[in-house]
DNA sequence: ATATTGTAGATTGTATCCAATTTTATGTTA
DNA sequence: TAACATAAAATTGGATACAATCTACAATAT
């Protein structure tokens, strides 16, 4: 595990480098469920003491992606299929009822910035940058909702599941699929169908869900 | 503000300690909004040094319930009328879709259960311990839900307003409403109506929303 | 009188060192 | 060889000390 100093914002501290660089590295994958990560090595790595090492863990912790047991270090958590399950229902759930609130307020504006990310979307072909376009086009939609502390919600659930969707898409094939359905929410909130974009996003997700199950399930029974 | 240590576990860490002390510090309204929270301050409340502070502070602020600017301090959050509403308008979506799969589940032990919360909840003459015994009845159903990351989602919305709806019950009288309305829950919950249970918990939360948001409107006008 | 500059205090972020406990390695004995 | 006791290493939590920057107030120049 390697990191450099390229993508960092001069006014950030120490800590949320460290804490943004984990986050990305646990997203990839470079950083495995399991995995233990001892904070002296951390701060070697980064070139700092122990204490912002610490404080990106704690974050870290607090998002669930790791956790910390005094005396034996911290390891990066893993999700269960039923955990995984449920974070993908939680998703349907809230995500539906924020392209709801989304459509109410559509406008022209709002509709062909989501164009462009579903382009953008559609012509990526690095499959790391799924996550990352994904959002885009998502966001683009939900920040019509107007409902701040619901996407703050929709990111957390996110962050939780990152990983595991990033490691379907090295294997499968996903994106033809979610550029079609990201077309078809598109249209329902162009033409102002709520109830249409619901359906399709709550739809789009728990299709996702069942993939990334069906793609968990093979892989852990092939070991 | 002062703080002593009779209410703490043994077995937890002084940053637990100073931040569940904060937490219920800020629910009460001990600690106010707008109110600056410096560390060594605190550390000095503690006996500890700055580093545990640090790290409840930092657990408080991935909560929202603080915010911190460096050289600046931390301040505690307030929220706005439209941000209370918008939390409500979450857990009444979150929270009803919790008691659909509770019903699903629900068995008579439970019902038991939630039956006596609900007593205590109405027999109870302190309305600072509101909070808690609301939640008692509450999760006594929600468990049943079998749903993890749904219920831990619920917690932080609830704690992120819990200041709100303390200061609220110190003045007026919602006990006894929210007292008949859990009975309908319950009963609800009962006979096995899903829909109905639903219905009831979203109209609580709701009801609970605008005659909250109504006497955080008068207050700011009397002022 | 007003604007500007400088200085001291206040405040958080980080480095270094110490304490407490677990884990692992080592040696001893049956 | 196996089991057990003991010591050494590893690891996190916390204390103390230092660095960096903001704020407030005073002094000074215009």
């Amino acid at each position: 595990m390697k990191f450099n100093a390229t993508n960092v914002r001069a006014s950030a501290s120490a800590a949320d480098l460290i804490f943004e660089a984990l986050r990305e590295a646990i997203f990839t994958g470079e950083i495995r469920a399991g995995e233990h990560l001892r904070q002296d090595a951390l701060a070697d790595m980064f070139n700092t003491s122990r204490i912002p090492v610490r404080e990106a863990l704690s974050r870290l912790e607090q998002q669930g992606l790791v956790k910390t047991e005094r005396y034996k270090g911290t390891t990066v958590t893993s999700l269960s299929v039923d955990e995984v399950r449920e974070i993908f229902e939680f998703r349907a759930l809230l995500e539906g009822e924020v392209i709801r609130y989304a459509v109410e307020n559509m406008d022209d504006e709002t509709i062909e910035k989501a164009r462009r990310a579903c382009d953008a979307f559609a012509t990526e072909t690095d499959s790391a940058r799924y996550g990352e376009l994904n959002r885009d086009f998502h966001y683009a939609l939900y920040a019509k909702a107007e409902r701040p502390y619901h996407l703050k919600i929709v990111s957390q659930a996110l962050d939780r599941i990152e990983s595991y969707l990033r490691a379907q898409l090295v294997l499968t094939d996903g994106m033809e699929r979610a550029r079609r359905e990201h077309m078809g929410i598109l249209n329902a909130c162009s033409s102002r169908d709520a109830d249409k974009a619901v359906a399709l996003t709550r739809a789009h997700i728990l299709g996702a869900s069942e993939s990334l199950i069906q793609f968990l399930q093979t892989r852990d029974s092939a070991k």
